[in-house]
DNA sequence: ATTGAAAATTCACGACTTCGAATATACTAT
DNA sequence: ATAGTATATTCGAAGTCGTGAATTTTCAAT
């Protein structure tokens, strides 16, 4: 059992291991419920790629969905997705001098 | 702007989107720092297999080694990745019921 | 220098991932 | 029925990953 929970944990994280998808996570996490023609337009990439991260973010119940009308609509399913993600930042903000020494935050107002 | 934040945090989910790795980062977690031949024993793989693991662990960061004599024994970098692994098994938690059926899809051999 | 133990690296191969292009499905309006 | 828009799926190529076997490096003790 505890070595099925690993399976699934590592499933998660597989299914958060690519950056469009985190940045898929980030915009839901930001905005809520929002069609897919929002994310293609948020993140610039194309439609068939956007629908691809979305079935792996689905097929690991990562986020729900709901139709309207012609569109359908995604979000996050659980909020704890999103303290995970805020806990990554957190955790890169620790460590982002000895990382990459040369990359000075343009990325965060200096808050700390 | 957040892209370099993005492909970081997809690196370190990348490191652990495997369930080994999630076992060894937990059993550092619970047993603080230990040699590698713990490592192995532990988790009952091979050696090299072990060694692959760290080093994939090494190259992100997650984990700071410190050699003594022959050995050399690995810790956590940030006890951050452990929390995220707390996280992680709140959520399972949370939805188990539907993670068990998950967990009978990961088993069934024909996935589609 | 030689041995032996611990750990790391290399190799080869099959499995999986990612992407865009093309195609398919689903729904709405006419 | 036809057309148009939104989303999903399939396909194939290039690349990445995971594994055990074999090899190499590192260090301590002789």
């Amino acid at each position: 059992m505890g070595d099925q929970l690993r399976e699934f944990k590592a499933g998660i994280f597989q299914a958060l291991a690519n950056p469009t998808r985190v940045a898929i996570v980030e915009l839901l996490r930001d905005e809520g419920e929002i069609p897919v023609a929002r994310v293609i337009e948020s993140l610039g990439i194309e439609q068939a790629n956007a629908s691809q991260h979305l079935a792996v973010l689905r097929s690991k119940n990562i986020v729900l969905t709901r139709k309207e009308g012609n569109q359908v609509f995604y979000r996050l399913r659980d909020k704890i997705l999103g303290q995970i993600l805020d806990l990554m930042r957190k955790y890169f903000q620790t460590h982002l001098a000895e990382v990459t020494d040369l990359l000075v935050d343009l990325n965060t107002p200096a808050r700390k």
